[in-house]
DNA sequence: CGCGAATGAGTGACGCTTCATTCAGGCGGG
DNA sequence: CCCGCCTGAATGAAGCGTCACTCATTCGCG
């Protein structure tokens, strides 16, 4: 295991959120070490800050992970929501969750491999996922197919659920293999891919 | 945390191969706590020996995850490229490798949530489960597909290695989901429902 | 009786969390 | 205008429980 000790503390005096540089070190930390690999020191230390500093703002390691997630899941469907408000067509709908999706990991590589990999460590970090913003995305997919279906544009026979479904984990996929590969390539384009041979599978003819 | 001293550990003498006895605990075992939360002590109790036992079988705990995996991926490796060579066309091996993978999870729930789950829970885990297994099945898919874009089946402008990415990544979520579902469906009807699209999407006309 | 397999109590390291102490800066009185 | 008081934020050393792993001892079979 590499030591963490190779990156130097943040300056005490940049630091004015100390919540919000506790979050960006953990993503950072989580993100190189795993959650589990990952000492709440390092994390304070990346921060700037002390140990029993973290505990001010959090009252758990788990409780910091939990935050991460929280955040970042509010903000893509907040942000999904309103960007769909300006579409009328569920295929280009259809299409700009696609590349929203791809896009927002892509820009932030940390970001994406605690959602990416350190969320899906645990069941029990998995049914909050699942409980909480997967199911909500996953209805956001659901209905703009829906919506599809009675425009007659979708095949009506197919279950939207499973439509869903297979988007989604088909973009997942998209974004998993970028962060395990060594290979420095654009994910967001993949979204246009992803979308020609799905759309292709779901059009009514 | 759940105790696991609710389950009566296994009686001594009906454990005869005892690497397997903890290797089917430690599946067990890790599927209901998770890898990270899962003591070695748990896992020797619900197998039926001693703490030490595990030991003389297994160099460390992460060993014991890591055996687990490869002979899951081995066999199911090898039993898919066994199927396959009763097939021709490329639209029916590809039809069979989704049922297969999907069968092979549902018949054993533990194993599956290991997969899905736990070892997704560290990048170290991930990197390995990408380079060695999950990169071999990958080609498995590409190259069918490739055949079936040589037999002018399929779309040749499309990317092989995108294609074989989104049709693993749709059955993956399929298996995921259903993990984590507290409802209890049959997953591997899904197969055919992901393929009916698939093919759909990809198919030349 | 001998020997390899199995045991499980012990150990040492580790890391989350706590809390007694320090520090910084705003405020009021002289 | 200055100074010392007070408050709450910040600190970081250490407590304390937890667990992976070891090894001296026992077991049981041939």
């Amino acid at each position: 295991m590499r030591s963490i000790r190779s990156l130097p503390p943040a300056p005490r005096s940049t630091v004015p959120d100390k919540r919000e540089a506790i979050l960006r070190a953990a993503t950072n930390v989580f993100a190189r070490n795993g959650y589990f690999n990952s000492k709440v020191a390092d994390v304070a230390r990346v921060a700037g800050v002390a140990d029993g500093t973290v505990y001010l703002y959090f009252k758990s390691k788990e409780e910091i992970l939990r935050s991460i997630f929280e955040r970042g899941v509010s903000e893509v469907v907040a942000e999904a929501r309103a960007e769909l408000s300006t579409l009328t067509d569920p295929r280009e709908k259809l299409r700009r969750i696609a590349q929203l999706h791809l896009e927002r990991l892509s820009a932030d590589r940390d970001l994406a491999v605690v959602f990416q990999v350190e969320l899906r460590g645990s069941t029990k970090f998995m049914a909050e996922f699942s409980a909480a913003g997967l199911a909500e995305y996953l209805r956001l997919i659901r209905e703009t197919f829906a919506e599809g279906q009675r425009a007659g544009l979708f095949r009506v026979e197919l279950n939207a659920k499973v439509v869903a479904k297979i988007l989604f984990g088909a973009l997942d996929e998209m974004a998993t293999n970028w962060i395990l590969s060594p290979r420095n390539y654009k994910l967001a384009p993949l979204a246009d891919q992803v979308l020609d041979i799905f759309l292709n599978g779901v059009t009514a003819r």
